[in-house]
DNA sequence: GGCGCCAACGTAAACGTTTTCATGGCGGCT
DNA sequence: AGCCGCCATGAAAACGTTTACGTTGGCGCC
């Protein structure tokens, strides 16, 4: 016996298919008795609307689509998390398609998508406006995340890099350390670039005479090991080192250990991104907490706004504010 | 300009719309010329087959659905990348539903599915074989995950928890250790009692002569860390502790370190997952590892299998392998 | 009491594909 | 040379909905 479908419905019921689609939606149009009964019958055959069907009809999904780069560590899960929650608040479905790190394959993942989505979330740090002009079908709305594209065709919604680097680095300038060093990120990486931003611009407002130090990383553990390795060699050691994530930091804690510099007491350190392996590591590990979950939330919604009125807000661009969570690594508690 | 159908496609090809939807798929029954041409023109008009049309009369959705629990932590964020991977290499979709604790939002999600997906990977502790059978469209095929369905309706894949487990209590055994503690998981949980049953069936098997020793935990850090402190307390305390999971051994090493009992000189300890903190906390954690994106990956190849041949191989139960991990706590490297 | 209006309901078209079946042409075989 | 069959192609049905439009009946109003 395959699947019951509308018609089997209005034989039950005794009415024609209109009737039945009436009833399934909203109900207008329709006696509450006729009603009643159609939804008796509906019940009884175990109906369920063929959503196929109803797509192609309606030209409406019900579905957002995730853009994401590749489901690596906590950041991703999260974020699809806080997408998750939102969407099915809104009742709507998620179609995920992660590892994609070229451009071809992104390029790929949004014509498959093509006519299965609503709109589409995008994360990734390989997506330029060029691209999306290429391969974005035209009117399917979009919201980018974390992207370094200011084109104002486009939403998109970023974490407040800037001001949390900012902020921590107030943070340890105040707590007493004279030098700060700045771990970086990878060249490309908008994030990275922000954070780099931000830790200049509180190095020139609190500590105007203080020199910059800025070593390379690329947001990898091994990269962070080797900058510290790299910062204990200098003739001047800082007092304190901020790296632009915390992967990063936790390498170069390792290398601080490895030399028997003591944390904080002689070098005081600090990460960016909250993840939870922060509060695992000895001493545990300030940082700057980005709400994830808020940031996937907060795009999703954006999303479906998007979708109830396409062109109401001219493409907007926002940010996501994040809070410095001092720990023992920071040296803040021991001034 | 709304998307070219196919209809445009033929017109701009001049061949009706039975040769282009041949040509479009694989070709056969339509010379290589005219193959040639439509392309051509589809490419022309930029034609992207409408997905939903498509789904209506193949009865195909070319997705596959997952049913998680909650999008929470490593172990998620790694199956989901496995399940994507998997997807991707078949050319398959997914669409992901998460964050459902309670039986009822299961079910929904089970129902708004629907018509959607050629099949569905589940992984819930909540489900039983009740519930499928009740919720489940018949001839939907299902991949269960870590479940303890045992019925012969249903496929199941899970991971060899009892193996792993008396791998590693072996293992603690084998390194010198006389007594070994079990910090078992929560009550209902799968996997949970299968550690338990692989801690039993090797300490009987190894150690018959000692007592079994185990303190009640539900998985969270905060249990591990007063399983700890129990252990403590005992007369006699164990020699090697193994935690029915990573999050738990964690918990019992902040307890251990806040006594002052050092790992593993005084006290080994293992836990079991693998997941990243293992490799930060002081001293780096033994653990069993779970191939978690393996599990995906196989989980999906396994639905896709089903939806090429629905009933060949009847419901199997399989069992992926674990791992022990020998790190610096169980005092393996210092025997 | 007849006329018109409105609400409830039915009929049928439309959405964009795939697929079955019919048609025609052409080549090979006897 | 004639016939049979195959292959490329086209016409049309089908998939399960929604919705525009038409039809009916009842009721109020003049």
């Amino acid at each position: 016996m395959a699947a019951a479908t509308i018609k089997d419905v209005a034989r039950e019921a005794k009415v024609s298919v209109a009737s039945v689609s009436r009833a399934m939606n909203g109900g207008s149009g329709v006696t509450a008795e006729t009603s009643r009964r159609i939804h008796a019958a509906a019940e009884r055959l175990q109906y369920i609307p063929h959503a196929a069907a109803r797509m192609l009809i309606t030209r409406r999904t019900n579905t957002i689509g995730a853009l994401l780069p590749d489901l690596y560590g906590e950041f991703f899960s999260e974020l699809i998390r806080g997408i998750d929650l939102a969407a099915r608040a809104r009742g709507l479905h998620l179609l995920v398609s992660s590892s994609h790190d070229g451009v071809e394959e992104a390029a790929a993942a949004v014509r498959s998508m093509q006519g299965r989505v609503d709109g589409l979330l995008i994360l990734s740090g390989r997506v330029d406006a060029a691209f999306l002009r290429a391969n974005l079908p035209r009117g399917l709305p979009v919201v980018l995340l974390n992207s370094a594209v200011k084109s104002p065709a486009y939403h998109v919604l970023n974490v407040d890099n800037h001001a949390g680097a900012a902020a921590m680095v107030r943070h340890l300038l105040q707590a007493g350390h004279s030098s700060v060093a700045f771990i970086a990120g990878p060249e490309g990486n908008f994030d990275a670039r922000q954070r780099d931003e931000g830790y200049r611009a509180a190095m020139a407002k609190h500590a105007p005479k203080a020199a910059l130090n800025i070593v390379a990383g690329d947001f990898s553990e091994e990269s962070g090991y080797r900058a510290g390795r790299e910062l204990l060699a200098q003739t001047i050691r800082p007092r304190a080192v901020f790296a632009a994530n915390d992967m990063m930091a936790v390498g170069c804690l390792s290398a601080f250990k490895e030399a028997g510099v003591r944390v904080p007491q002689d070098i005081a350190l600090a990460g960016f991104d909250d993840i939870p392996i922060t509060r695992y590591v000895t001493p545990t590990l300030s940082t700057v907490r980005v709400r994830i979950v808020d940031l996937g939330r907060s795009a999703l919604e954006h999303l479906a706004g998007l979708l109830e009125s396409p062109e109401s807000s001219t493409a907007s661009a926002q940010t996501l504010g994040c809070e410095i969570v001092v720990r023992e690594s920071c040296g803040a508690s021991v001034t």
